[in-house]
DNA sequence: CCCCCGTGCATTTTT
DNA sequence: TGCACGGGGG
């Protein structure tokens, strides 16, 4: 077994039943989790009940392939690690019986902004008198039901910033009866269509497990211990899920207060406070030596949550040297930010016998990163994006799995009118009345046989043979994927024209392999869309263990911070910490918004092992001084940027003046030196 | 009436 | 990148 300080050692070896591990940012989490389920797992325990929850599909394939290399026996092949989405979709399918929901659609946030869409052109009155769009409605319903609160409550917090003036409350009583109008439908229209959307995966689980000790007890006995990563993100539903464990089986919770960054999705930092009173005759052990990163990189990272309102009450101490100060710089434009990071990455790699892979990029956001990427293409430095759009989300691949998705439900509305319109000719008004006579034709008549009448003409019997084509291979999955591409790589080639270029054509056979995992079609769509995936230079590529192509090659990581957490690098580039974004614009006026935004920009520091290298635009800068001296309000405002009142003496500043054009390589002297030819001496 | 395509726009964070 | 919008064409 791996070498454990006192403390991991202790929560490794922990005999009683519950436990809470508050571990902060790099001393040791992963590791400590890792070094539990091996313990329990040499003890005797079947490594099939223990199971690993975390919030990533990355996060949980990364344990689970660790604890499988510490021990060589083969006693961990059963061991099982998900997300908690994929597990209630697993439990759902693997226990028909208790929650009695067979041949559902898992539906992506893609689709319920689609469901919702219908929604919204069928209550025009309703949907104009809210004023909000399809998306803030279905953000609104999801944060309900994660933190359990009521409408007016959510209305408060999400549309009106927790404001409770009386003006405040007169409009919330007004639209509040019209959402209500929405989404009931909405939830109407997931019964019909049979659709259970992300957060219906955990709820149907946890109500389920609530209500029926008896459902409760079958579940339980599966599970002695539950191995829970990134505690602190977890929300009232997801704690809902949980509970009833508590009884039957240990719970081993890892967690760090200061990582929370998932208020957004109803998680709460201070759950991981509230454990020892929810958990009964729980232990807690704290860990707090930094084993990541060097004492510079760990002095800023402490200063940071040191100037918040909030008492962390946490100061990393590094089990390493001082290292290096990190780096801040201060860049003209977004260009240059990436050309200075692609150069320091390129010297890195020639000179500083690095490897891409010590380098780790991290974002606030996805879209910011864009330019970057398209410089690292032009340079030909090799990357991959975590928090990209995902594999199975991509519009070509949805295409495709339409025609799957009908055939597995037919009842599935939004796949429907995506097949339909996929073709030319088809639009959505004539699609959606197909659908209606597609759906009432199910309550009494054979679909593959009326499929041509009800479509008419050429088109109706060419998507009825394929229908009744697709519908044929149904046990067969990969065959099923494959017959459909081939039908429909015609008009795919049409439809994105544009871009029709090897590398989409690349991903079905990529689809095909993954669809050759899966012993059924409701399997491959249900499991398929929570699978994750990464970018490998734009194009998405599946992150599946089963699929090693372009894995083992070496890669800078793009990262946004959310999905940067558990990840660390040698060299550390965080982008455009500038006023506006750290804390981000959008959550000004709200101070948990704030302490969160001060949290992420925590979490983004904390990955760096050696180089930690800050960048941020000078112009953005200025501005915000310009605003101070205009407005005199110095205080309000400077705590509204964090790096504001950081101590220089903590880091290296440097100004990187302008290159002369986009993306080109051409250096240009940063100033003309007029201190030349003289000597002082 | 319905479909298609060009243009201009704004874009937090995730399962 | 994906969207809402408007005009041209079937």
């Amino acid at each position: 077994m791996q070498n454990f300080n006192i403390n991991q050692k202790k929560a490794v070896e922990f005999s009683g039943k519950h436990l809470l591990v508050l571990a902060g940012a790099g001393t040791g989490k992963t590791k400590t989790i890792i070094g539990r389920a091996s313990y329990l797992i040499d003890r005797g325990t079947d490594a099939g009940k223990i199971q690993i929850l975390t919030f990533t599909k990355r996060a949980a394939n990364e344990i689970v392939e660790r604890v499988k290399s510490s021990i060589s026996s083969s006693t961990t092949a059963n061991l099982r690690g998900a997300t908690f989405h994929s597990w209630c979709s697993q439990l759902i399918t693997k226990f028909p019986n208790l929650f009695g929901a067979s041949s559902f659609t898992v539906i992506d946030p893609d689709d319920q902004i689609g469901a919702m869409k219908i929604i919204c052109g069928n209550y025009v009155k309703e949907y104009k008198a809210v004023r909000l769009k399809p998306q803030q409605l279905i953000d609104i319903y999801s944060f309900a039901r994660n933190t359990k609160k009521s409408l007016t409550e959510t209305l408060r917090s999400k549309v009106f910033k927790g404001k409770t003036d009386n003006d405040t409350n007169e409009e919330i009583l007004q639209i509040k009866p019209y959402i209500e109008i929405l989404l009931k439908a909405y939830q109407n229209k997931k019964m019909q269509s049979r659709y259970l959307d992300y957060d219906d995966l955990l709820l149907v689980v946890a109500n389920r497990l609530q209500k029926d000790v008896q459902a409760r007890d079958i579940l339980a006995a599966h599970y002695e211990h539950i191995l829970i990563d990134e505690m602190q993100d977890t929300n009232p539903l997801q704690w809902d899920l949980i509970k009833p464990f508590i009884s039957m089986s240990c719970l081993f919770c890892v967690g760090d207060d200061a990582q929370s960054i998932y208020s957004f999705r109803g998680a709460d930092f201070k759950n991981v406070h509230l454990f020892s009173e929810r958990v009964p005759g729980s232990e807690v052990q704290v860990l707090d030596k930094n084993y990541r990163s060097t004492q510079y990189i760990l002095d800023v990272s402490n200063w940071l949550l040191q100037t918040s309102p909030i008492d962390y009450n946490k100061q990393l101490i590094s089990a390493r040297e001082l290292g290096e100060k990190p780096e801040l710089i201060n860049v003209e434009s977004q260009w240059e930010e990436a050309n200075y990071i692609s150069e320091r990455i390129l010297g890195n790699f020639t000179e500083g016998n690095k490897t891409f892979s010590d380098h780790l990029i991290l974002s606030r956001s996805q879209y910011y990163t864009k330019p970057l990427q398209a410089v690292f293409i032009q340079k030909k430095i090799p990357y991959v994006t975590y928090g990209g759009r995902k594999f199975m989300e991509s519009a070509h691949i949805k295409d495709v799995v339409s025609l799957l998705r009908v055939v597995n439900n037919p009842y599935d509305e939004i796949a429907w009118i995506r097949f339909l319109t996929f073709w030319e000719g088809i639009g959505e008004i004539r699609a959606s009345k197909f659908v209606k006579d597609i759906i009432s034709c199910l309550h009494h008549d054979n679909l593959a046989d009326q499929l041509p009448h009800i479509i008419g003409g050429q088109d109706g019997s060419r998507l009825g043979d394929l229908f009744s084509a697709v519908l044929d291979k149904q046990g067969d999955v990969r065959a099923a994927v494959k017959m459909a591409y081939e039908e429909m790589s015609l008009n795919l080639a049409y439809k994105y024209r544009k871009d029709w270029n090897e590398k989409r054509k690349a991903d079905f056979p990529v689809l095909e392999i993954l669809a050759g995992n899966y012993a059924s079609l409701g399997e491959f769509i249900s499991e398929g869309v929570l699978e994750n995936s990464k970018q490998l230079n734009g194009t998405p590529v599946l992150e599946s263990s089963k699929l090693t192509t372009e894995d083992h090659k070496d890669h800078v990581i793009i990262s946004t911070v959310h999905s940067a957490k558990g990840l660390e690098a040698d060299t550390c580039f965080v982008l455009n910490v500038s006023p506006k974004v750290y804390p981000s614009a959008w959550n000004l006026d709200d101070n948990d918004e704030i302490e969160e935004d001060r949290r992420v920009l925590y979490v983004a520091l904390t990955r760096a092992k050696n180089e930690l290298i800050i960048t941020r635009d000078t112009s953005s800068i200025n501005a915000f001084h310009n605003t101070i001296n205009d407005t005199g309000e110095d205080k309000e405002i400077t705590s509204s940027y964090f790096l504001e009142e950081l101590p220089m003496s903590l880091v290296h500043q440097k100004n990187v003046q302008k290159h002369n054009s986009r993306g080109a390589d051409i250096e240009r002297p940063n100033d003309i030196d007029l201190s030349m030819g003289m000597d002082f001496n």
